[in-house]
RNA sequence: GUCCCCUUCGUCUAGAGGCCUAGGACUCCGGGUUUUCAUCCCGGCAACAGGGGUUCGACUCCCCUAGGGGACGCCA
């Protein structure tokens, strides 16, 4: 049987370094034993996906210098490779499970989910279906529904027993079927939830192996049944370790970048992070550390995959990304730094800006020196201000950063508006407003205009600034960010 | 709270019962090369979570405890 691999990332929000890292080894695994790898998008969730989404997490992982051999921009022999565009796929297969008996129609209220949820939370009890419509008439139950009364289809799971299962990094698993909600898997809108699209595809894309990251393992019940009613072969399944923050809870874009674009931005080569991240969690038979794509594929070994959580350490990939970077050419250097910004497609959006305030050409330089490099390190005495305290200071900074993460349009205009609002929901003038903002973006008190600035540097970027602001003043505690939480929340 | 997963230097890891006085890499600290800096080279600090077993012998196998993480959504 050919190894087939896939990489499924759901357009909901920015290119994620997690899905990178999960890419790259379904492209070793499946490029070490000559098979195929498909890209698969995730786009069931109709209130969250995007185009945008989509586009840039497909030129995020293009750039890393991934590829794939089926995939919605592509094409393939088991297309569409859109959820989306396979809705009927995942209604005949659900009406295949009801009409077994695998699943059943339910029609309960959220108040009354609800309802349930708490009072099995305040017995000390998993959270689960109580199984409340799975004695209502089958027959009955699709007559209401072709009525149109508003339902979703559950998938009937036993309340007793254990579920086995295997994985190929940790062995056999044990879960208590009791543990393992009746999963809802065809939503009131029609859509598929992730569990019943991910078996039927993965099933119908022929997907051979499936590498994904270890919060599924929980899941795993839930598709074994699937496949299992469905008298269907599962594939077999690898849970990576999940890529960790400092502290060791799951990375998260709060704490660290996590967004590609941060990387290939901040100047990293796509070759310096694959490398890396294929250090979290794999190594090479002799410890070579510093290595190819290339390298990697031939002497890729699943078995050598560990475990353990691996920490996101900056200091070794900076080191990493200068492995690689030396070790270029002088031609492929300049053509990288060509390719890293110094073009006219990136730089044209700078023009604007900075043409009117030149008299002489050398003056550009000192002018975008913070758009294309790093801002300097901050002080907390940068935020010295004769109206703002270093508190209010704090408040702007942190509140203009959950306003920035609630931001779906990401530009001039946009970022002019939200802050506008939040400036004047804070009863703050702009003015004083954006000093700190302007410290904490450009590291002076007066530089380029700061949304044009904003916009050009983009959310991760942005995001990164901010934080690092607020750690130069001190950082915020958890008492702290539990105010400003509340604080941000009554505006 | 319940269930599941994980546990070697600060961090990433090697180690698949004797090769371990536990190796490498990053960071940090010394020293050298270099007009400065960086690179490069040399050296140093630093770990098998704890407790029971199994065994002639455990970092390696089993159990318990502790710690960390994840899941518990009509999100993926």
């Amino acid at each position: 049987m050919s190894v087939r691999t896939r990489v499924a990332p759901s357009p909901t929000g920015d290119p994620h370094v997690g899905t990178a890292y999960v890419a790259l080894f379904n492209y070793a695994f499946a490029r070490q034993h000559g098979g195929q790898i498909l890209l698969r998008i995730e786009d069931t969730d109709r209130v969250r996906s995007s185009d945008t989404s989509e586009t840039a997490i497909l030129e995020a992982l293009r750039w890393t210098g991934l590829d794939w051999d089926e995939g919605p921009d592509v094409g393939g022999p088991h297309g569409p490779y859109r959820q989306s565009e396979r809705i009927d796929l995942y209604r005949e297969h659900a009406d295949t499970l009801l009409r077994t008996g695998a699943a059943f129609r339910c029609f309960c209220t959220q108040e009354r989910l609800d309802a349930l949820r708490r009072d099995q939370q305040a017995r000390g009890e998993t959270p689960r279906y109580d199984g409340h419509c799975l004695a209502l008439d089958p027959a009955e139950a699709s007559e209401r529904a072709a009525r149109g009364e508003a339902h979703v289809v559950r998938l009937d799971v036993p309340g007793t027993g254990t579920c086995r299962f295997n994985d190929g990094l940790r062995g056999e698993i044990e879960i208590p079927w009791a543990q393992t909600d009746m999963q809802v898997l065809v939503k009131s809108d029609g859509f598929p939830t992730y569990h019943l699209a991910v078996v039927v595809d993965d099933h119908l894309m022929e997907i051979s192996h499936v590498l994904r990251g270890e919060e599924w393992i929980s899941s795993m019940p839930k598709h074994r049944l699937l496949y299992d009613r469905f008298g269907w072969e599962m594939p077999a399944h690898y849970h990576l370790p999940l890529l960790r923050n400092p502290d060791s809870s799951k990375l998260s874009k709060r704490r660290n970048p996590t967004g590609l674009d941060y990387y290939r931005r901040s100047g990293y080569l796509p070759e310096a992070l694959l490398n890396y991240l294929a250090l979290m969690g794999w190594s090479m038979p002799d410890e070579q550390e510093v290595f190819s794509l290339a390298e990697m594929i031939e002497a890729f070994d699943i078995e050598r995959v560990s475990t353990g959580g691996p920490v996101f350490d900056f200091a070794k990939l900076d080191w990493m990304n200068g492995q690689h970077i030396r070790r270029l050419s002088p031609d492929e250097f300049m053509d990288r730094v060509g390719v890293w910004a110094i073009n006219r497609t990136a730089l044209a959006p700078l023009v604007p800006l900075v043409q009117q305030r030149t008299e002489r050409l050398s003056d550009l330089v000192a002018q975008v020196d913070y758009l294309l490099g790093d801002r300097r390190p901050l002080a907390s005495e940068d935020f010295d201000h004769k109206r703002l305290e270093p508190g209010d200071c704090k408040r702007i900074l942190d509140h203009a950063t959950r306003r920035l993460d609630d931001l779906h349009d990401w530009n001039r205009d946009t970022l002019h508006d939200s802050f506008r609002a939040l400036a004047e929901a804070m009863g703050i003038g702009m003015r004083d407003f954006l000093a700190p903002l302007f410290i904490a973006i450009s590291g002076r008190a007066v530089s380029l205009p700061l949304f044009d600035a904003m916009a050009y540097l983009g959310r991760d970027l942005v995001r990164a600034r901010l934080r690092s602001a607020l750690e130069a003043l001190g950082g915020v505690s958890k008492k702290e960010t539990k105010r400003l939480e509340r604080s941000y929340r009554e505006l």
